[in-house]
DNA sequence: CCTCGCCACTAGCACGTGCAAGCGGTCGTG
DNA sequence: CACGACCGCTTGCACGTGCTAGTGGCGAGG
């Protein structure tokens, strides 16, 4: 028996329906501790919010208690969106299971849309990539001051997030399959810049602990034929496996080859990064590095609630299942 | 002069460190008609509100006028979200014009996340696809009556997107070609089984008007290799042009035919739909529909606002710039 | 001089919730 | 039987805003 179409259940209409006070059943709804309610009100007052079909008005409980309980992850404008709806989904569930709630916004730095954090006043903004100091001026105006990754340079825990970890993959997969002079495919885009060079970094110091050769860079776009140029390069300085910074540079690298005449993996293996669905589907298909976005969700969740709450939670780690999936591009 | 951190600051303060009353506040910074307030007065409050740096609550807005001003954008799970964004970010800021704010959700049909509707309240929940009765339940449970599309079978305005006139380019294109018995290239995943049978109805006009053979339509994924047998099927029934759901569906069949020992285009061309990113990567690269995500962003926008305040918003339309995007899987 | 209307503004309610404080009844104890 | 402890519940305030009803002052008209 619900309320007519447009007329929301309140609290009170559970406490009317009931003969009760509407403190009581607020106690009940929110499990106040301190309180002393009986077995009987109890289970009657569930019942009859259960029947009514009551809901909490969201925007009484933000106003009430000063606190959203949301928090805002930003997305950078990365073309990764099939990983990171993955991740949204795990970090989603796990901040609910604490009472918060998860909000997503793509974030485009020409965009002019106002950012959502001034809206919904967030209690945490989480972001995938570090915020510009404009973007975190922006946030302390509007009153937000749990900001993750934080402002300093460098976030206190190196790598906080694991994403160190595909960058060893991809060079220790090249190097088990017999490659021993490596390249780097890069991109140059300038919106992922940062994600680039923490890659590189990673790539490199794998390299040097396997007592590789550096490793040659490349980028593979930004001119016309970069990728060939490339690949032309790489050929001329014996590199016989390339880590790409992600699948679309893997990709770019392999077109560039058999377009070259090359083979792949026979002249040129190459290994890409974030396992992108369509990896799959190319020809040859292309080895790739699948990330625990899963874990990788659970850890920022479990970020953004020791921001919000102040109390740790119990967080499984991230790093453990990210992953080689071999494929052709590299022999498999 | 910002009050401390933490400390909101409140319409009240503004009115206190002037000697007004709250109320004068609220009608200068709401613009309220009907309200007879001097000019030197609104000036002293705007002044005074913006050296302060007064915001709204937002919240309690939401709980005085009983609505969020939010509009809810729920986005399936596909892997399109390169171009979603672009729609989104022209949406967003559409919206905005009005008064309203977008936020979106990626949606997962298994997922177990909460919806956001449920937090939120938003006035209008748009999706890109229409949603499932139990999804309707939910929202009406909640209160939400003003949904796109409409719970009804075929929304009222058929093809209110114009997102039928991809298909349609398709197959001119690969007529144009020269190509006469088609194939369409379908995916097997439920998720989008209603678009894929949107976009089959219009190839299906499109050739019936241009007095083309039936489409000889297969799904090219579910069962292992079936995008081989697709090819197969494809060849024995003379078909030369495969029109494909989507890129995805497009990579699929130009593998197959690719490792069945075929050239492409020449023994068949393909066309995807959407425009993703990575056909410019493949070898042969994929032709494909490129869709005008920006109008279709503010076309979706003038519709929410349309369902929200009840006038309609001048709409510049969606479907002028939708085009075909030629490559070399159709012979460019 | 009184009244009426207008101007510019104020008092105060309502939205739905969370929670501190209080209050009547019962039971155990001296 | 008196008294305090405690249980189970209620009264009531506060959050910040939007907006209706009203209010005092003042000039104009009769």
């Amino acid at each position: 028996m619900r309320a007519g179409v447009g007329k929301r259940v309140t609290a009170a209409d559970v406490a009317r329906s009931l003969g009760l006070s509407r403190a009581t059943v607020g106690f009940v709804l929110n499990g106040t501790t301190g309180q002393r309610i009986s077995e009987a009100t109890r289970d009657r007052v569930l019942a009859e919010a259960a029947r009514l079909g009551y809901r909490p008005h969201k925007a009484a409980q933000a106003l009430r208690r000063g606190s959203s309980r949301l928090v805002l992850l930003v997305i950078p404008d990365w073309p990764v969106d099939f990983s990171v709806s993955k991740c949204v989904e795990e970090a989603s569930h796990t901040l609910e299971e604490a009472g918060y709630s998860l909000v997503t916004q793509t974030h485009h730095p020409v965009g002019t849309a106002r950012p959502l954090w001034e809206l919904l006043d967030p209690e945490v903004v989480v972001g995938f990539a570090p915020f510009t100091p404009e973007e975190v001026a922006a946030m302390q105006g509007c009153g937000i001051t749990k900001i993750i990754p934080g402002p300093e340079p460098r976030p206190s825990p190196p790598d906080p997030l694991g994403l160190d970890d595909g960058p060893r993959l991809q060079v220790e997969h090249l190097h088990t399959r017999g490659h021993q002079r490596l390249g780097f495919a890069a991109t140059t885009d300038a919106r992922v810049s940062g994600l680039v060079a923490s890659r590189l970094g990673a790539a490199r110091e794998a390299a040097a602990s396997l007592g590789l050769p550096p490793l040659v860079v490349r980028p593979v776009d930004g001119a016309p034929d970069a990728a060939g140029q490339a690949v032309q390069d790489w050929l001329h300085a014996n590199v016989t496996g390339v880590v790409a910074y992600n699948d679309d540079s893997a990709a770019m690298v392999i077109g560039a080859a058999l377009r070259g005449g090359l083979g792949v993996p026979a002249d040129l293996a190459v290994i890409g990064h974030d396992d992108n669905p369509y990896t799959a589907l190319f020809v040859p298909s292309i080895s790739s590095i699948r990330i625990d976005y899963a874990g990788l969700g659970r850890h920022l969740a479990a970020l953004a609630l020791l921001a919000a709450t102040g109390r740790p939670l119990l967080d499984g780690g991230v790093d453990a299942a990210t992953a080689v999936v071999a494929r052709e591009s590299t022999g498999a």
